[in-house]
DNA sequence: CGGACAAGCTGA
DNA sequence: CAGCTTGTCCGG
């Protein structure tokens, strides 16, 4: 048998024989262990019958772990490794495989009957459109239902369906139950989900889940950036689900309320009519702040003043992103200085760096001694302070860390982005300074900003429901603005699209970034090999970013590099540019 | 990946 | 030339 071993620096294939006795149980995708030098390595058998090269004698395999992936999960993963330019289908294959042994497959549960029509207005009619074909880019209000078009998906057969959180495939599983559909979990039911007859749930990774009779894949918030794998090789969920249903040739349907640039290049649009997707979006109010001059009074817009009198529930969200955040010291309260200039420090990693000038020392407070430093949310601080003085009330500062019983305690809250992932309930989301996201140095950064009043628009309901949204900005204009004001997020998509195509961005191109010791070498060996159309640009800060008409061109010219010894950091795809 | 072994540098 | 580091190759 042929067999890969599971370990990434390993990019090569061995042979080895099978023990009599485990003949009939073991076979391509079967967990293994083997005998590989002086060492035992787990590995995955990849083939059977094989020629084994000449004038090498076979070991036999060592010991027979339990199940892994299938034949076809392999032959993507290989395709992965060539989509993602990685250097061997190991990462891809650990995902697809369980994370404990597994040498058993549970009973198959009997499909009892077909599950009910999808009764849900805005879901409903546009399901069988979606469900048929190619792929689709299904475009829902935020407030629409996700676990209707789930359980669409599941009433064709087994689905694979790709949440952004945890929390949401927790969610579905429960509603899909209940409608009396078998589900798996991944990636704690996945022996079940192998053993088939269910529609298997999860996040990112269970793109790589298996499902032997998949019938429908379905990846939930496509413009979410949770689908996308932040270390190499950066696979995206959408992509592999993608590739795997077109294998399969199996429906395929992305739903997002402002689905990007990149799946509407590859599927087909599907949305429900415009009054019915106005509805689904909150309306909104947009405070504009031009004649407002900068300072802290900056905050509070005569609309929040009385947004906040009126007595409803509010969220304030104030990003602090690319604002000076300062150490403060849990000993003493002393604010942390660096000793040679005494402007603030940041903490980076695991030392203290001046941002003015550069020194460096250990994280411990120069005062009292202590090594128990925390970030101050300065903005949101004083938002709370300033919005205390005005309402008269408690106002809780929501941060990551901030405990549930305490976020259920009060009628207004201040936080980051997260206070969006923790309160769950709100008449009123305010966006203090919508600027901050409009004009923040990523390229997708009108889609993200659009994308945060999708999520508030999860917590306060559409206009129908009475939920509303305030948007403090400079920009009134704004695309974004204009978006989320008509509930339109063709806004975005038109005016993003045109910028993308002018600018040379994704996805009227494909990219790919290449970086560290090897960066050099390995461009240069592209550049020699690479057809024309293949451009290299930089390096600006030790990386090269590669840029070809189309994936096709791209990942076959890098996939053709040779690679120099050295350490090489190679992103398609790459998420921050 | 991790061990084996070879080729280069240092010190007496 | 031993003793150590650095690099390249190989495993079935």
């Amino acid at each position: 048998m042929r067999v890969l071993p599971d370990q990434t620096g390993i990019a090569k294939t061995f042979d080895y024989v099978v023990p009599e006795a485990w003949v009939g149980r073991v076979g391509v995708g079967s967990r293994v262990r083997i005998a590989l030098g002086p060492r035992r390595v787990g590995a995955w058998v990849t083939e059977v019958d094989v020629d084994p090269p000449a004038g090498v004698t076979l070991k036999p395999l060592a010991k027979l772990s339990g199940h892994g992936p299938s034949a076809e999960l392999i032959e993507l993963a290989r395709w992965a490794q060539w989509r993602w330019a990685a250097k061997t289908p190991v990462p891809f294959l650990r995902t697809a495989s369980p994370e404990r042994n597994v040498d058993g497959l549970p009973a198959r549960p009997a499909r009892t009957h077909p599950a009910a029509a999808v009764a849900d207005p805005v879901v409903g009619p546009l399901l069988a459109d979606a469900l048929s074909g190619g792929p689709t880019v299904l475009r829902l209000p935020p407030t629409a239902d996700l676990a209707a078009v789930a359980q669409g998906a599941a009433s064709l057969g087994d689905a694979l369906v790709i949440c952004p959180s945890h929390r949401m495939a927790r969610h579905l599983a429960v509603r899909l139950r209940r409608a009396g559909v078998p589900v798996a979990l991944h990636p704690d039911e996945w022996a079940r989900a192998a053993a088939g007859g269910c529609t298997v749930i999860g996040t990112r990774a269970a793109a790589w889940a298996p499902v032997p009779d998949l019938a429908a894949v379905v990846v939930l918030d496509e413009h979410d950036e949770v689908h996308q794998e932040e270390r190499s090789p950066t696979w995206h969920a959408r992509d592999v689900v993608v590739e795997r249903a077109r294998r399969r040739g199996v429906p395929c349907v992305l739903t997002s309320p402002m689905p990007t640039l990149e799946a509407l290049r590859f599927a087909r649009l599907v949305r429900a009519d415009r009054a019915t997707e106005r509805a689904g979006w909150p309306a909104t109010v947009v405070a504009d702040r031009t004649e407002e001059p900068p300072g802290r009074n900056a905050l509070f817009s005569p609309q929040l003043v009385d947004v906040v009198r009126s007595g409803a529930r509010v969220l304030c969200v104030l990003n602090q992103k690319g604002r000076a955040a300062l150490l403060g010291c849990a000993g003493c309260g002393e604010i942390v200085r660096c000793d040679a200039c005494h402007a603030a420090v940041a903490k980076p990693g695991d030392e203290l760096v001046c941002r003015r000038c550069g020194t460096t020392r250990p994280v411990i407070c120069a005062t009292c001694g202590s090594i128990d430093l925390k970030v101050i949310r300065m903005g949101v601080n004083r938002v709370v302070e300033d919005l205390e003085a005005l309402s008269g009330e408690r106002v809780v500062a929501v941060t990551a860390e901030t405990p549930a019983a305490e976020v259920d305690s009060a009628r207004l809250y201040v936080g980051t982005e997260a206070v969006l992932h923790q309160v769950g309930r709100a008449d009123v989301v305010a966006f203090l300074d919508l600027d901050q996201e409009l004009f923040a140095p990523r390229y997708r950064a009108a889609e993200q900003a659009l994308g945060l009043v999708a999520r508030a628009a999860r917590i306060v309901g559409g206009r129908g429901e009475g939920g509303r949204v305030l948007l403090q900005t400079r920009a009134p204009e704004h695309e974004v603005c204009r978006a989320a004001l008509l509930g339109d997020p063709e806004r975005v998509a038109v005016v993003e699209d045109e910028r993308r195509e002018m600018l040379g961005f994704p996805p009227h191109i494909a990219l790919a970034e290449v970086g560290d010791q090897a960066g050099e070498a390995f461009v240069a060996a592209l550049v020699e090999s690479a057809p024309p159309e293949v451009q290299v640009q930089g390096p600006v800060d030790g990386a090269w970013r590669v840029k070809a008409p189309d994936h096709q061109v791209l990942c076959d010219s890098l996939a053709a590099v040779h690679r120099p010894s050295g350490r090489l950091r190679l992103s398609v795809d790459p998420l921050r540019v």
